[in-house]
DNA sequence: GCAAAAATTTAGTCATGGCTAAAAAACTGT
DNA sequence: ACAGTTTTTTAGCCATGACTAAATTTTTGC
């Protein structure tokens, strides 16, 4: 069995691979920051995953993940995905709560629990935050939903996903209703990078201002 | 927080303590044998456990929890039951699949998930293989049942609690039908140590032959 | 194109928790 | 009571995965 710091490291690369805000390139800093451990650690660890065939690394210039290191990624992102849907499903945590429970569970469940867990949700293939839920052969895809702050004047959508980085952001977002599957619409937007103005839910009930930081985490299908 | 390693090590000699097997000493073979590790690296970590005051160390002779080890050691066994009774009604686990998983998890669960679980399972005191769950508090009785193995012929009583140690064995318990709560009546004893002949149920409706062994595993109250 | 800044790697340290081999202490049998 | 066996401890080693400080490479600004 791998280390729970080796699966940690393969699933915050993948992400951070998937990611559009590096453009690709996946450098030592990036991943010691997301990590939050020293370059020099990082660099350890990069050096170590590559001896064991999991990424290849190009010193000082970056790392991307070889098909097995993909696949042991797949399948902690996963399990990760599956144990926060069932925290929220079957035992009422909220939104804010399950990231940082499922980061422990993750790396201490069997595949017997996995499997169980996944048929008592019914075989979901989104989580909790609507992040996809890669299957158990790794099969993954990348719908590529428009953040909230890129909606013009007047656009309406609807949410598909939220960033799950930060608890007080989630606490926040679920507090106004901001949720999977909400209808919103933009009914203004403040100049030099300002909020937006925002109409919450189908019936349009609630109105809001939303900070362009909030906004940007939050992921919208629009009609 | 404690490591893992430290809470597995106040676990075993807790239960090693309330065992009657050893006489109350419990020595560093004893420890390193029930954690499978070599005596060295036991007497390594009680060394450990000395200087962190959670037990009373006499070289050459054993050792003793202190009230804060035995307190992290309730905590533990708390986690390690509860987490077993869920996976055993929640999840649809056997009999002798749930320690593994659980020796697994309980270290990995927050208090937040020990509350959901307890809630969920409607405040248990009992777990799946008869232990009793500690308190949050860290309260726990140990009620005197006699094993099956020292009934006489003619003998009825209904099992109480079994051995949770070998999972072949519980297994071949699940099987016979040898469950929590199951009357069983002792309708012969071979001599030599030979096996005892039972009868199962509240009807009497299954006969078998049961070692001494299976049998000593097995507590039972009588009437 | 080159000096300064930033990023990255190397070198060396530490704690954790295993291990083996050898020394020391405690039991055993006669 | 004492020689041999068993148990326990000591000494020294290893892998993991962090860290800091220093060296090196790359990037950036002019």
């Amino acid at each position: 069995m791998l280390t729970q710091a080796i699966e940690d490291y393969l699933k915050t690369i993948y992400k951070l691979q998937h990611s559009d805000e590096h453009g690709g390139r996946v450098t030592t800093s990036v991943i010691a920051s997301r990590m939050e451990v020293a370059a020099a650690s990082a660099t350890n660890m990069i050096k170590k995953l590559a001896e064991l065939n999991l990424l290849m690394y190009t010193p000082y210039h970056g790392v991307e993940l070889t098909a097995s290191g993909e696949k042991i990624a797949l399948e902690t992102i996963r399990h990760h995905r599956l144990i926060e849907l069932y925290l929220s499903q079957a035992l009422g945590y909220s939104w804010d709560q399950i990231d940082a429970e499922a980061d422990r569970l993750e790396h201490a469940i069997s595949e017997e629990f996995e499997d169980r867990i996944d048929e008592a949700l019914g075989y979901p293939t989104v989580g909790a935050h609507g992040e996809p839920i890669p299957t158990k052969q790794g099969q993954i895809d990348h719908p590529n939903y428009r953040r909230l702050s890129e909606l013009q004047d007047g656009q309406s959508a609807i949410i598909r996903r939220v960033s799950d980085r930060n608890p007080q952001m989630l606490r926040y977002m679920e507090n106004l209703q901001l949720l999977l599957g909400t209808r919103v619409e933009v009914t203004a937007k403040a100049p030099f990078n300002g909020p937006l103005q925002l109409k919450i839910g189908a019936a349009k009930e609630k109105e809001v201002s939303l900070g362009l930081e909030v906004a940007g985490s939050i992921f919208v299908e629009t009609d």
